[in-house]
DNA sequence: GTGGTCTAGACCACA
DNA sequence: GTGGTCTAGACCACG
């Protein structure tokens, strides 16, 4: 169990970009449910209003619904997950691309760069510890 | 003069950041003079304490130096505009990979979709503005 | 039949109606700022994380926004009082009528109704007291 | 300095409510029996305690009488009824007119407003879609 | 001084 | 047990 939380982004937030990435990639599913709020406190080493915040953020998003005395669930439908998915996504490429271009790196710089970056990374993969 | 600053960021790095940038893109040469604290504060429309403490962190990283009576200064030598591109450019993509590896999404396809990305965008690409 | 019982409004919730009543009233303008978390708080006789609470809903309904370290204001343009005005008008109208329809009466008698009701108010106005 | 939050209305009057409506309505007629405070619960899903606080109150209130070992009714006599009605529709109105007065609607425009809301509601009956 | 976040502990209505 | 609200008190970054 992890707990290690960067310092910049709210707890709060965090959390939800954690449960996110689970839904996107697929370990919960559309109608499954959440741990509860207590579950997911004691589990994430956080206060249960910490995560009763996390999980009114989802809500508002409309990523989640909850049922009253039952818990917290994702919501219905595949679509769910691939708008989830799309939305992310473009979030972190377009981010991407605008502090690279902030930096005045072109756009097919970019992508020799990303492919740079992705070789290096390949050779020290796992060997070392 | 209009200033739009993200409210994530505290705004003095947000300036550190696009000094930064200006930097690396070479609109500010080694060993060029900054504006001054209070006109950077007016241009910037910010209280002149926040740039101050953005001067102070970039002194702090070694990127500019403060000589007294005369100004804040970019470090002489070119080395510090390649250490500056080098470090940003890293920080950037590294960060862009770590986020799209926590969607669940193979290093292939991160490459296939910033490409789709900037296909889309090149239809408003430079014509404009 | 439905059973389906009003939530009865959290504290941050009525909150948030006097303030927007206040400027739909006029009584706060467009641009103006609101007296801070802790003032609001000592004066409401309420937690600072319950203020706390209404003017974060507030921003998120787009008619406040936050100045870091120098408080929190009316979003500026007549607009948002014209916005403000019509969605809580409707809220309290069709209220009305829903109440007034579960009570059996027709749509014509809510008028007559309202209209004696307004007549005999004037009658013992302002002279008592 | 005081602020006088509206009591939020507890569930045991809320049901009160619902019951003096369909009082109002015609659909349980003075001298008529009520559902037992078991089946109320179980049709309500609420409670028991909660439903017999609610019996408690009306019978309070000179609505309802319990007759040991037979139930509770309805008081016999149409008065009840025409007394009923006056009560909540004075309550209904005068809710609706001091909300609208904090929003610093006039009295004239009240009528007007409801006016334009019922002819709205008209159109969307069954043409629209 | 400003808002924003977090913890700890409590009570509530609902199922 | 469930989520939702509220209090009390604390610390933080920002201007």
């Amino acid at each position: 169990m992890a707990t290690n939380f960067e310092t910049s982004k709210p707890i709060y937030m965090q959390i939800v970009d954690t449960i996110f990435q689970r839904i996107v990639r697929g370990e919960i599913g559309p109608g499954e449910k959440l741990a509860s709020v207590r579950e997911m406190a004691i589990h994430s080493g956080v206060n249960p209003n910490t995560i009763q915040r996390s999980y009114a953020e989802m809500e508002r998003m409309g990523v989640v619904e909850t049922k009253r005395g039952q818990g917290t669930f994702v919501i219905e439908g595949e679509i769910i997950v691939e708008r989830l998915r799309h939305t992310m996504q473009t979030e972190i490429i377009s981010q991407f691309v605008k502090s690279m271009e902030e930096l005045g790196i072109s756009r097919q710089q970019m992508i020799s760069r990303l492919e740079s970056f992705l070789k290096e990374g390949e050779q020290n993969d796992d060997p070392l510890k």
